[in-house]
DNA sequence: GATTGTATTGAACGCGCGTTCAGATAATCT
DNA sequence: AGATTATCTGAACGCGCGTTCAATACAATC
């Protein structure tokens, strides 16, 4: 008994990233055993080690995928004319973005704690630079008179924990569309940073 | 070798939540094991059962105790005249409230999922009833035509989502004092659901 | 100062954990 | 077809987990 018919390293990897995402989510980095995780695509826990040097850099793997993921989403994401204009588009794809990755979005709000020291910077900073770029825009705005935020850093992190928030508790299917829950976003964001 | 001298159940069981508290805040309640919450109180981990009939109890207990405090002391808070000042107060509450336990609102916010299925409903049930009181004052507001948010249900948990977002920033001693925070966020707040 | 009840110890239970590795098999290359 | 390489198994390692419980030491009461 060993190799299975049919086994692939290209398709094993993703299979196991993607059962750790939902797994960690679910449940927790700490209440998810690798044993677990193997039972999901199939294996037994020793392989997982062919694809992971240990538990937390999967972890840390995920994480920067998808922060990464969500840099370069947003690098290619077509910039409006003027503050106003890509700050509606940031909003937009926030909302956007997050709702289609949950566990992902939850993941990295939840398990930094997981990281040892050197992992968790380097996440943080990518949180961070992806943080600074709604405050330049607010801070462009601001400088054009088109904006009034009472601090820039500040109102960049409240509007993303606000945006952010709507994945605690869209549902697919409920009373409002993707559509509209951008309008409503918009809308308060909009006028919160109003002149 | 048993009873400690000077041990007393009013002194050992208040540590033993305060202990629990704070390593689940700072590790994740999976990653938290009876002995080490025992050996931060100075008892054995058998002791801990004289307090709790099991760990995910313990958890309860501590949401629970949390969620009712929150409810108890905004009850307890002096009513502003009209929707305008009671929005006020609220933002300026929540952010102060929140503030002083940041590792209880962490763990409300993160540690549900370890709760079954009727003690994750209990909570719930009260994290809803504070929302209400904070949609209640949207209406009101609307209805006096002082306030105007397209939604006043997603309003509110937009709302909370980014005064709760404070926690995840705010440092003692940094380059915002509480008061300064609070009128920040009362200026974001206030004009994003203006009339 | 003896008795009673409360608070705690310390050992034990079975179990699952993260990780390693020699051996076995399937896919690929020559 | 044979050799090589990539992929996976299955067993094992020591360890710490949540929880239980008889024994015990202190505090409170009489």
């Amino acid at each position: 008994m060993a190799r299975k018919t049919g086994s692939h390293s290209e398709i094993t990897g993703p299979r196991i990233r993607g059962a750790a995402l939902r797994l960690f989510a679910r449940h927790g980095f700490a209440a998810v055993s690798m044993r677990q995780i193997a039972a999901e695509v199939g294996v037994q826990a020793g392989a997982l080690y062919l694809y992971t040097p240990d538990k937390e850099t999967l972890l840390f793997d995920l994480l920067k995928a998808h922060m990464d993921e969500l840099i370069a989403a947003w690098e290619a994401e077509p910039k409006g004319d003027g503050p106003l204009a890509r700050l509606e588009g940031f909003v937009r794809f926030h909302i956007r973005f997050n709702l289609e990755r949950p566990d992902a979005v939850f993941l990295s709000y939840m398990e930094l704690r997981n990281l040892g020291p050197d992992n968790f910077a380097a996440i943080e900073a990518l949180r961070r630079d992806y943080e600074t770029r709604l405050e330049t825009i607010l801070r462009d705005g601001q400088a054009a008179g088109l904006l009034a935020a009472p601090d820039t850093k500040i109102a960049s992190l409240a509007i993303i924990a606000m945006l952010t928030g709507v994945n605690t508790w869209y549902r697919e299917g409920g009373r409002l569309s993707r559509q509209r829950v951008g309008d409503i976003y918009w809308d308060m964001v909009r006028k919160a940073v109003a002149a």
